[in-house]
DNA sequence: TTGTATGCGTTATCAC
DNA sequence: GTGATAACGCATACAA
């Protein structure tokens, strides 16, 4: 009975799991512990030169490969980096993963990469698989539905490194990389009062979100620097979606008194939807009708006309967020200091806001 | 000596290292064993039910993550995923990666997650990091500049389940998940010969991947049903960038004969190029020249003329690639069958090719 | 320079 | 139903 069992167990051996070979694999070939092939591994200075060699040999022979699960489990780490986004399929944020990738390249770190679809319990989720996972660090722009951060706060607990991005939760005292909003959104706006527009309206995100009143401070200090009144009828809440964006711009333009331009504060897509509206309805972009996006989504460049938006650096801030990280491990603090790092996007002027010059391509 | 090295450790312990709690911490404020929270903790159906409860509460009230890391070190799995394409920001790619979520994701499943950039040294160094992480699954795409497939060997030799999807390699014998690229491209081709077009170019693109292979084949059997001749001057090679269909298409237009349409086999990007070109010049689209493209970027609806294209389902097709591997997870066989499976892509007819009706929106 | 012993946190397999 | 123990593969403090 016992027998037959390990025959089975033989063949299950042999034929199906093909074994991963080990430190003490090579140890057994070598006449050496595993201890002393682990250090030859790991470029230890108290191993023989020989004795590395022939060791790095018979690993290669052997087609061995360490198991990271081990080294990780033993070390407390992971060399892993978790990052939480809406969704990776939009411009900023896979550009924002290419350049935390380009800049964890070489360091050999792995990049989890979760998508919280926009919803709190999602993220929630994904935070709580992250924390499991030992992640080193988890770099997050939060969702847009969620109001409670308790997930955030347990990171922290974890000690976990928490880096913010873009959407931050300003009470919560982490790392963070984001734009200067209202900065760029004052000139943007600015650009288009000296366009000539007059009346612009504004599509405005969920205020709950820094991001976002950021963008609409910047909006109103515009209209105040230019003397213009704030026109209430004119802002629209939560127009944050080519839908939502659409819709916000067939109120506005039936309107008796309509806006001559509209600042799509929430996103490229939004502003996509002014413009389709626009056209549909028979408004001339950009002279009757003005439209600055934010973003720089790629559509914004063949768009006809294209439109007007906000580059934020995406790659570069990617690289920023990575190269953070580098920088405060090495920190032995007793506690991280929070800091903010603050980059200032660019204002990319196409032809949906450039009323005053007349070459319209 | 040594208590002030202990002093210092235990505030290192205090301040710094938040540890974890485990399940002997639970054990020991429970008065139970580790073993036996840990069934409580796993279903285990060895436990009773008062125990399990008692377990369960104190886990949440201590905050106890279990640590996947010895989970999976101690079961010889990762319950992770490693998908391995050119490019995240590919919206035929983040498609696959979000179906392929959507089905792990109740699985608990992880998914990590590489970008080759369509280098071939970069693509090696991707699948040894995700070797060495143990994924269990490795699903890719590969990258276009390779024509070595012993990093891919490598995966099987490991024993990690390989799944290849798109551009796949047909010599290696791997369950595969493709799209019917000659038969879509067939009916592309054969609904621009219908609409009247009769000089059809090709942007074909590197033929040692056989998802072009298969492409220029539907073209060229379009042409056979039709009985036109294949003209070669009108097939123009790697051009499979929007910069490499921008030069193809300045080229072909400058003929002494030019194309009236161009099949841009390669991607909606080349697509992309080719309507710019053919607008700048001065060539009407789709009058006088008709565009289709490959893969139903989001683009393609808001370019003016919008594009045709194919849709790859590549949504469904990420679920396809996760449904297949839990399938083939479940059976025991001591070599897994090589298993392809097909799905049929879809033309969606847009403007760029819409020679016969007036309606040019 | 090498070997010995131990632990990282879990789970499987016993025995009780 | 619960406890004791070994093992997953590796890395380190310590002894030799």
């Amino acid at each position: 009975m016992q027998s037959i069992a390990d025959i089975f167990l033989f063949l299950l051996e042999t034929y199906m799991r093909k074994k991963r070979t080990t430190i003490y694999d090579i140890a057994e070939k070598l006449n050496l512990t595993a201890s002393c092939v682990s250090r030859a591994l790991n470029n230890s200075n108290y191993v023989s030169e020989k004795t590395r060699a022939l060791v790095l040999k018979t690993a290669a022979e052997l087609n061995y490969k360490r198991n990271i699960l081990a080294t990780n489990l033993r070390n407390g780490h992971s060399k892993t980096i978790g990052i939480v986004v809406p969704r990776i399929n939009q411009n900023f944020f896979s550009n924002i993963i290419a350049g935390i990738e380009e800049a964890t390249y070489e360091k050999d770190y792995n990049l989890v990469i979760c998508q919280s679809n926009e919803e709190h319990e999602k993220e929630v989720k994904c935070i709580n698989t992250l924390i499991n996972q030992q992640v080193d660090c988890i770099v997050i722009s939060i969702s847009a539905d969620g109001h409670d951060y308790q997930h955030l706060k347990n990171v922290i607990d974890h000690g976990i490194q928490l880096i913010q991005f873009d959407r931050v939760v300003d009470e919560l005292e982490t790392l963070k990389v984001i734009n200067d909003n209202e900065q760029a959104s004052l000139e943007a706006v600015s650009h288009m009062i000296e366009q000539g527009y007059g009346r612009i309206a504004l599509l405005e995100g969920p205020q709950h979100l820094s991001i976002f009143k950021q963008r609409k401070a910047g909006y109103l200090a515009a209209l105040k620097k230019y003397n213009l009144p704030v026109i209430h009828e004119l802002i629209v809440k939560n127009a944050w979606t080519k839908e939502l964006g659409a819709k916000a711009t067939r109120k506005l333009l039936s309107l008796s008194n309509p806006p001559d331009a509209v600042f799509a504060s929430t996103s490229d897509f939004s502003a996509l939807g002014v413009l389709e509206v626009a056209t549909d309805i028979g408004f001339k972009v950009p002279e009757q009708l003005g439209i600055c996006g934010y973003s720089n989504e790629a559509f914004t460049e063949i768009t006809s006309p294209s439109i007007t938006t906000i580059d934020q650096y995406s790659f570069f801030m990617g690289k920023t967020i990575a190269n953070l990280y580098f920088e405060e491990m090495n920190i032995k603090e007793i506690a991280i200091q929070p800091k903010t790092i603050s980059i200032k996007p660019n204002l990319i002027i196409r032809s949906s806001t450039s009323k005053k010059s007349t070459e319209t391509k």
